[in-house]
DNA sequence: TTACAAATGAAAATCAGTTTCATTTATATT
DNA sequence: AATATAAATGAAACTGATTTTCATTTGTAA
């Protein structure tokens, strides 16, 4: 049983074939993917796993924290599996969607100076940065 | 004539009252804006301006560089005219949705260390932050 | 005026994602 | 093993924002 399987079931989720195909896919895959990637691979090999399935268990994942989105800009949504550290920032290719991960981003001072000014109780922050990287910098859109 | 619509005119754009009418709106709004609720401000005073047309015009405004997206989350696009400022993030309260602007993130350094280490070429970024306001602070999830 | 490419909008299409609901199934309990 | 049952599933219908199509209108230059 994989890890991501077995913290599933730990949280009282069933495990179906369905969710132990679509985890194995989201697992090996370096990239970030969108559910309709992730269904059209998980149909090749399990054809009885529906669309509908797909998003439901993404968004279990996401609410497990063992998959986090992936804001590339287009119209899909695009998940990614999480890295251990509570730091976790992507640099994204808007040319080829490459993704580059970052866990530096030194943003507890202005994060101090917020709550001072808002009030606010700060939990955490999103930041991702696009750009291009080096193979698609230079050749046009 | 509007700053906007000399700029547009200049450009090549024909001057019709619909695209007036939309520039009137956006350039008069100190809030990001959906293409919907520009639609319902537009149409309020000239109902002979169509959906269609707001989003042609949105997006001859992106294009020339006059207004950007803002990341809000949410499943609309939102917009704001571009001479205010570069920079415009969130701090979102997740128990109440509440959103509060900051503008100030500074971000250059990262930025310029991340371009240098990976060879990206750096467009912009998405910061927002998370956390609880003064009237959720204490309440539960 | 005239000419005509540009612009428009109603309607249809698209497209990712969500909801509904009748049916199936994983798992805990006998 | 048999049973009970809430959880899970998927086909199909729906949603809501955006895009496309295309017949008609219009701003602008000549
Ligand atoms: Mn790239
Ligand atoms: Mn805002
Ligand atoms: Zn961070
Ligand atoms: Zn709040």
């Amino acid at each position: 049983m994989s890890k991501l399987a077995a913290i599933l079931r730990q949280q009282g989720y069933k495990l179906t074939p369905q969710r132990r195909a679509i985890l194995g896919v989201v697992a090996l895959s370096q990239e970030h993917l969108s559910p309709a990637a992730i269904y059209t691979e998980v149909h090749r090999k399990h054809p009885e796993v529906g669309r509908v399935t797909v998003y439901r268990t993404l968004e279990i994942l996401v609410r497990l924290g063992l998959i986090c989105e992936v804001h590339t800009g287009g119209k899909e949504h695009n998940f990614i599996l999480r890295a251990r550290e509570d730091h976790h920032h992507h640099l994204v290719c808007s040319g080829c969607g490459r993704v580059v991960d970052f866990a530096s981003c030194h943003l507890e001072r202005l994060e101090r100076k917020l709550s001072r000014e808002t009030g606010f109780t700060i939990d955490e922050h999103m930041l991702e940065i696009h750009g291009r990287c080096p193979q698609c910098t230079g050749g046009e859109k």
